[in-house]
DNA sequence: TTGAAAGCGGTACCAT
DNA sequence: ATGGTACCGCTTTCAA
């Protein structure tokens, strides 16, 4: 029986040892060698064959050992329970990414689908990160917030709906967006208001704050706010459409472009008439709503510039002394084209 | 001067070490009881003691310490670049991380935004994952997957456009997509035949192959394939519109749905009928493409379930001796509605 | 200019 | 049933 042992056996993993071994010279000088150690002279013919030794074994350092050693990472850790979702996100996403790796930053997410708001605190804790950046679709406690402090994260930034932890956060305030929709309808005269509620799960973080901004800018207003359950899909907003005549509502806000979509394409396809007898409001401003007939209006989202946000990050890691503040990162503005 | 100096000075982090003081026993015996060792028997009392203290001192294992003693990880790393685009990838990635934790993995998703292919490997080697499974954002070359191996990764996945490494990996072939538009309007009756291709940057690793894939199915046909370049946007589709009478095409595969119903509304806005001049081809199979009006034709992808990836992954993990197999990962068939 | 050695936090073997 | 301890890979003083 010829086993072949994989490389496992045959070729363990090299370290600064190999490296030293292979070059004649000690791991300190490997160590120096490799870091451009500022501090110590290292003769030129000596760094050569340390560093011609490293590539010829292929070296590659190991980051654990080197953190544990430091006492510190510079890991930034992005919770994502769900793929963010959305172009908007995504250009978010990506700018922060570029923003932290340009402060020389090691951007990581970590998936946490499935764990619970504490559960995934333990487990972002174990990496140690310096510090963790929660979009809010895990819902943070206090508690999770301790935990992450208490191992060593100089910064915990919520950008979620709900509010302020026990700890450094700042807000993203959804309640704006339905607010901002809301209000728009209002002021174009809509008096019936339905509000779309995605029956998807993971997306009740944003759409339960949105429905809360909906009803306080209708709050004295006479107007009636009605929510309206609809999951993503053209049967379910066909069902949504049929029974629309019944509702008594002259406008809806549809928690965003897409769902706005959706529906007002089944309400189209039931004969209502957008805009004069329904006027449909999304958010996001996705490019793709201003392709349909009548153009969509639709809640137009400032994030936040991913560069603000990366140096707020760097900020209170150098500095974690500062309270924690709260800053407000999103704009909202209505955006009036032909639904409304 | 009352400086405050944060945690750091006057609470550092907790250790199994400050567990076992507090607890009264040695560092070994935390070890057994937070492990639950089964190997090794303690006492109920001493493990009632040992979990209060852990508790009350707030200790989360130091994640980098335990892999660096047992010699591996069970962390599996997704490169990203961008962060991945459209409801197809979110489901498939968000089925690959669920999978993946249930075989107990650690799930990073690491940001490679702006590093080259062999330097990103490298990145990604420190963290000494057991497997890095690549989507082809960032273009993996023989060099990185070896140094990827060379640090301990038993599993390298490439699902990207690009050919099989230097070692395992599988591949998703994007070139099927193209053909399988291209062969669809041809069917139709077709025979010139436009190919939008994105202009926005990081998007080539998958219009290149799909492109090649719409020649080689119009090879011998005697049918035109003819580039056009368009970027994400109502003013590029309307440019590209414009001078469509021109191009002499009676129809267009446009990369994906999106960039498909841009250019379709701008070729209506022109007077162009569709699909009666030209016939309209997506990919992808979005939602929102049966919203519109004739409803969009489209290639539907069916990504590798999440969970049949993940179990090849944990496969070639447990044994790493496997030939790098070469799967076919993906299917694509056309969905033909009403553009085409 | 270079090397020896301590130690970061856990784990697991070997004693007791 | 528990404790002592060596060791994983790397950095960093201190000594030579």
């Amino acid at each position: 029986m010829s086993q072949t042992p994989e490389q496992s056996a045959e070729r363990p993993v090299p370290t600064s040892a190999d490296v030293a071994r292979l070059a004649g010279v000690s791991r300190a000088t490997v160590s120096y060698v490799l870091n451009n150690t500022a501090a110590v002279r290292i003769s030129e013919p000596t760094r050569c064959r340390v560093r011609e030794a490293a590539e010829e074994l292929g070296y590659v350092p190991h980051a654990a050992a080197r953190s544990l050693r430091a006492g510190h990472t510079r890991m930034v850790l992005l919770p994502t329970a769900h793929v963010p979702v959305g172009p908007l996100y995504s250009r978010f996403f990506n700018e922060l990414q570029w923003a932290l790796r340009r402060l020389d930053y090691t951007v990581v997410q970590y998936g946490s689908l499935g764990l619970d708001g504490d559960e995934a605190a333990r487990a972002w804790a174990e990496l140690r990160p310096v510090a963790v950046v929660s979009l809010g679709e895990v819902a943070l406690t206090r508690q999770g917030v301790a935990v992450l402090k208490r191992s060593g994260a100089k910064a915990v930034i919520t950008l979620g709906p709900q509010q302020v932890e026990g700890a450094h956060s700042l807000v993203m305030d959804q309640r704006e967006i339905g607010g901002c929709a809301v209000a728009h309808l209002l002021e174009r005269g809509r008096r019936g208001i339905g509000v779309v509620m995605p029956q998807e799960p993971g997306l009740e973080l944003f759409s339960e704050p949105r429905l809360e901004g909906a009803r306080t800018a209708a709050a004295g207003t006479g107007a009636r706010i009605e929510p309206l359950t609809m999951a993503y899909g053209e049967e379910s907003a066909a069902v949504l459409a049929a029974r629309w005549r019944g509702l008594d509502l002259d406008a809806v806000y549809a928690y965003n472009d897409e769902y706005a979509m959706l529906l007002m394409r089944a309400l189209q396809d039931e004969g209502i008439d957008i805009p004069h007898e329904v006027a449909v409001m999304g958010a996001d401003d996705l490019l793709l709503g201003r392709l349909l007939r009548p153009r969509l209006s639709t809640v137009q989202i400032d994030l936040v510039a991913g560069q603000r946000l990366a140096e707020l990050v760097d900020r209170v890691v150098r500095d974690p002394g500062d309270e924690p503040e709260r800053h407000d990162l999103m704009g909202a503005r209505p955006l009036h084209r032909e639904s409304s």
